[in-house]
DNA sequence: CCCATGTGTTAAACTGTTTAAACACATGAA
DNA sequence: TTCATGTGTTTAAACAGTTTAACACATGGG
């Protein structure tokens, strides 16, 4: 910068305020300091921008402590809503994992404190998670993706599971199904509770309301729907059809009625949740409910970097979801169990 | 910093030195200090750090410039080993993607020469990607991952594909495989012909070679793996078995064995390469070529940190892979085709 | 002619750390 | 006593920018 300044014959602020677009430079000094920069093919760090002028345009991906955590299509394909458009807004992205010792170290309030990023996008995050309390007093900028929180004020972007649950449901049941199994996961999350409420709110209102009995926890996981399936067909032999609260779950389900031999949709129909890539590909292929995950991402990023930049106002957006009709789902079989 | 140095009654540079366990601060001192920093809760800045020290304590992982990127449990896998062993020690983790722009606007050496990271973990490049040859002069850290070239002089750490390829092959032949189908993608990728070649020796050496007729390309996906299987099909309808190059191609291929009413593996075995997590609960389950990729990013890591501070041996670095059996293979059909 | 106003530029202070060189001071040997 | 040596600490200069108050100079109005 100091060359730059010496070839130019001006002093180091004027080329600062020429490289941040001052309005107070004249034109013509402006085009004599702009050449020299390209002549010596300059380029300003970011450290020391950053040191100065307290923004890092850097962003941080705050992941739950889940092992290989990014090795997750859900989780995956919001990550790349975010970082292709952080990228275009010239932002760079950190990934993080709320690990218990990260937690401990209070390394999530350092990410602020210790200026490493100007804003964090929580994905995967529920009511246990306990750290999520220490951003809202500072008022950190931080946006919480695809969950909400009733106990904490903070900014979000989700799906709308409610709506994307309704959907399948009302799918099966015009299907003919009634005995139709639960499988969930984090009742504590929000998004996951609407999904429950639904499922309860339609059964009640064909007349045939379902108990706890029908609901199962899966994890989240292929292992955890799998056992949950198990579960599920040891209390009801007879049941029809399950609906999943992803994917992953739902593909686990499908596993696990293979393996006992029941033939997926002939006797028992399986609906998922997110419609991540290779739902279109099992077999067979998955009836699911389209998330807008990559978007989540896009708009999650956007909402960080305008509230990064003094935005006030809350966020709190949703994004529509509709059902994807595939293979996995066929008329309820009409005879017995 | 000023403060503690004022209320512990030395200099800045004192608490500097205490901070790095500089030997030359007396214990006496040390205590001191330390016993200041506690009480004022003072941590410091790593941007101020970096521009001092010339290190900034942050590595980037560098993916092709493919759609949705990070939505790939292949790449997933990996980013998760990176990022667990780099969390570990005291290193943070930032995304990159080498789309077109970014290589025109240099970006990937501004990586470098404006100080953004200290080194770069490169996935899924290729020959093609001549952006690779920049790094090689200025002797930037890069570690290529998981695949190696012969043209450029880099470092790297890869799978034994070999290994895992003639693994899967001897499986498929022993079950009396000979009219075998291979699905790779990206031939100019090392690691890919390594595949490519073992399953043309392996071939040759039971008296029955292929040619390349018996060859496809499936790009990585699951549409190019149910392409490819296809044209295969097309040009020999009577293959018993399938090799694919990843368990995505596997994937898209026994969809489409399917959609055609095949059944695998009675009528058409398929292996896969990755054993990707959902690999295990497809239907039927895959038959694959286990790749450490999580050891393979905690590796590509420690390596990559160690070129950082000043490790001057080339990394070359080659990791076992087994054969994973499944549902997916069976004996060859005696009969017709 | 004098002063208020506006425009372009600069010097200096600031961001928070590292590090090389200088500096006290005590010890031990000649 | 004098000088060399070693130890612990400080000084001051980087690192590479941004920001702000001040300044020089031109213009226009009273």
């Amino acid at each position: 910068m100091r060359e730059v300044a010496k070839m130019a014959n001006v002093s180091i602020a004027t080329v600062s305020m020429v490289l941040n677009g001052n309005p107070r430079i004249s034109k013509a000094t402006q085009l004599r300091v702009q050449r020299v920069i390209n002549k010596l093919g300059y380029r300003p760090n970011p450290l020391a921008q950053s040191l100065s002028s307290r923004y890092t345009r850097t962003l941080s991906i705050l992941l739950p402590p889940l092992r290989h955590a990014f090795a997750d299509l859900y989780f995956g394909e919001v990550i790349s809503g975010v970082c292709d458009r952080a990228g275009k807004l010239g932002y760079r992205v950190m990934l993080d994992q709320a690990k218990p010792d990260f937690i401990k170290d209070r390394k999530h309030i350092e990410l602020f404190e210790r200026r490493f990023v100007d804003g964090v996008l929580c994905l995967g995050c529920n009511d246990r998670h306990h750290f999520l309390e220490d951003f809202i007093e500072p008022n950190y900028p931080v946006i919480v993706v695809n969950n909400y929180f009733k106990r904490w004020n903070l900014d979000y972007v989700v799906c709308d599971y409610s709506g994307g649950a309704e959907q399948a449901m009302r799918c099966l049941m015009q299907m003919g199904h009634r005995r139709i199994g639960l499988i969930t996961a984090a009742p504590e999350v929000q998004t996951t509770s609407e999904l429950t409420q639904t499922y309860h709110r339609l059964l009640t209102e064909a007349g045939c309301p379902a108990d706890d009995t029908w609901i199962e926890d899966g994890a989240f996981t292929e292992e955890g729907g799998a056992a949950a399936t198990e579960r599920l067909l040891a209390r009801h032999p007879d049941l029809t059809a399950i609906f999943a609260g992803n994917d992953k779950m739902a593909i686990g389900a499908i596993h696990y009625l293979h393996q006992q031999g029941l033939r997926v949709p002939e006797q028992v129909s399986v609906v998922g949740f997110d419609d991540l890539k290779h739902s279109a590909y099992t077999s067979p292929t998955l009836t699911t409910v389209h998330l807008p995950l990559y978007e989540i991402g896009v708009i999650a990023c956007d909402r960080l970097i305008e509230r990064v930049r003094g935005r006030a106002e809350r966020v709190a957006e949703r994004l529509p979801t509709y059902l994807v009709l595939r293979g996995s789902t066929a008329l309820a079989p009409t005879g017995g169990a």
